[in-house]
DNA sequence: CGGCGCGATAGATGTGATCTATCGTGGCAG
DNA sequence: CTGCCACGATAGATCACATCTATCGCGCCG
């Protein structure tokens, strides 16, 4: 059965003229004659009585006729809803956002992705990066944005911008007198967040720390890490984009000798369909952020 | 759009395998993902996300996804209401009667009408000639019980059977003395029916009369006009079937010399597309009187 | 690094929807 | 009452398209 035929049959039934039915339809009359024949043949019964001045409904197709205008109804629903979900800059998108970043970039880039991608509903999710990575390949989640380089040929990424890392040192602290801080003087002291977090990785690879030196404290988050050090614990390397957080809870903060920092990335799925908004998205922050880097690293926000 | 391309997508969705979806309708492979195509360039957005491990819809698809089962439910209760109305012994049989046959008729083939065709919702619609052929054409009958034969082409009937016509007298009448009556000697003191009743100028015909003779009496009803007789204000003609209710007024019967009488017919649109349920009907009134019309004409009931 | 599984693509094929032309018939008007 | 008109059915040609088999491209996994 075919929901050509079914229009067909409401055309017949509502203009009881086969001749002005096919005008409707666009097409001929023996086309609709035989077309209407058919699906009399398919259905076992037949759908209209047909006299010299044009054709009645038979009782079981009126019976019938309630059902079918719902199928094509129906049928009408789907093209009509497919057309407002045609916009791939339209609807839920799902981001996944390291924890490290998630505090200091959103607030940053939500009200130009807003102005930017009005129907776009971004539904952000907070996670470590590898949580992040499975949910993206579990069609979990449709973006994230993360500090590493993404492995497997299955995602794809593209780098957004760069932050530099600052020296994040108490008051007191001796290199606190410092214009710029070596990043390997910090590794006596430092303070790392806990296992999973990839700026954990990232500070001690900055340091030149292979294991698992930096104390024993795992912090839970960066702003643990941070009011850790305000109280002189230790110092810790900061993403800039965190500097006003870090300046903020009383800490001194210098740019690093060999300049080291990350780069945000935003990756996907590659076989991601709606491209478009990946596109889009990526450029509202990269053009937000742009510029970003130099100002960190020279003077601190 | 088709109603085929939406099972596929429904088996895409449901397999989330191309190949296995394929095997399931029955179709290969390389078929489905050629028609899950074009319907995403039909929809303008893409269905699934491909992946070598298989295929997950999209937000989109999973939006549309209720429509689509909704059309295709719809689809299927066509089918299925369609098998149930296959039958065309069963449903509603819209059937007029004219007023001089329905009181005497019906009961007699009521019951062995709901024992041969259990399925069929007989309608009797008590009205005369004219206006039941009016209603057949109008398809606001689907068959008639008439005394004369249709005119037009198209229009068909089928004889039932034959009941004679009887002189019905007031018992103290001078003809009340004969074994039987000529026709002509009724037509002195006959009493007839309103205008429009077929029986009203098969009587005058039987009884050699052309004009508006007869008195001025117009009875509306059979039974009127057998009371009328029965208080002695004149004769008439009765057809075989009701001389059980005159006898029960009180009139005496007598067969007439010339056996006049008249051909019960079931007629129908020839255009009517039922046309088992007309043969049933008719088969089952016919078989029910067979034997009638000499039982009747030679001793009263 | 080679085989395997999955979806996409190409080209051939057959079904079926559609068209134009024509027929048969009942209704209607001169 | 008879010829014309309107309407649906039918026939035959044509073209679109659903479907098939064969094959490709590509991740994945041992």
């Amino acid at each position: 059965m075919n929901l050509r035929d079914l229009r067909y049959l409401l055309a017949v039934a509502e203009h009881g003229h086969f001749g002005r039915a096919a005008e409707a339809c666009g097409i001929s009359q023996p086309t609709l004659s035989v077309q209407v024949r058919k699906l009399e043949d398919l259905l076992g019964l037949p759908l209209f009585e047909r006299t010299t001045r044009g054709v009645v409904p038979t009782a079981a197709c009126e019976r019938l006729l309630g059902h079918v205008r719902a199928a094509v109804t129906e049928a009408d629903a789907i093209l009509s809803v497919a057309r407002g979900l045609r916009d791939p800059l339209a609807g839920r998108f799902r981001l996944g956002i390291i924890p490290t970043l998630a505090p200091y970039l959103l607030p940053l880039v939500f009200a130009p992705l807003r102005a930017a991608l009005p129907a776009l509903e971004i539904e952000p999710w907070e996670d470590q990066t590898s949580a992040l990575l499975d949910r993206l390949r579990a069609h979990e989640l449709d973006a994230a944005l993360l500090a590493t380089e993404t492995d497997g040929p299955d995602l794809a990424s593209r780098a957004l911008f760069t932050e530099p890392f600052l020296a994040a040192l108490p008051p007191e602290h001796p290199l606190a007198a410092r214009e710029v801080v070596a990043e390997a003087e910090l590794s006596r002291d430092i303070l790392l967040l806990a296992d999973g977090h990839c700026l954990r990785d990232q500070a001690l690879a900055a340091c030149g720390l292979g294991g698992a030196l930096g104390g024993t404290l795992r912090a839970a988050s960066l702003s643990t890490l941070l009011n850790m050090v305000a109280a002189g614990y230790g110092t810790t390397l900061v993403p800039g984009l965190a500097a006003g957080a870090a300046q903020d809870a009383g800490i001194v903060l210098r740019p690093l000798a060999a300049r080291a920092g990350r780069t945000v990335r935003l990756a996907w799925r590659g076989s991601f369909p709606r491209r478009p908004a990946l596109d889009a998205v990526a450029e509202v922050i990269a053009t937000r952020l742009r510029g970003f880097a130099e100002g960190a690293a020279a003077g601190v926000v």
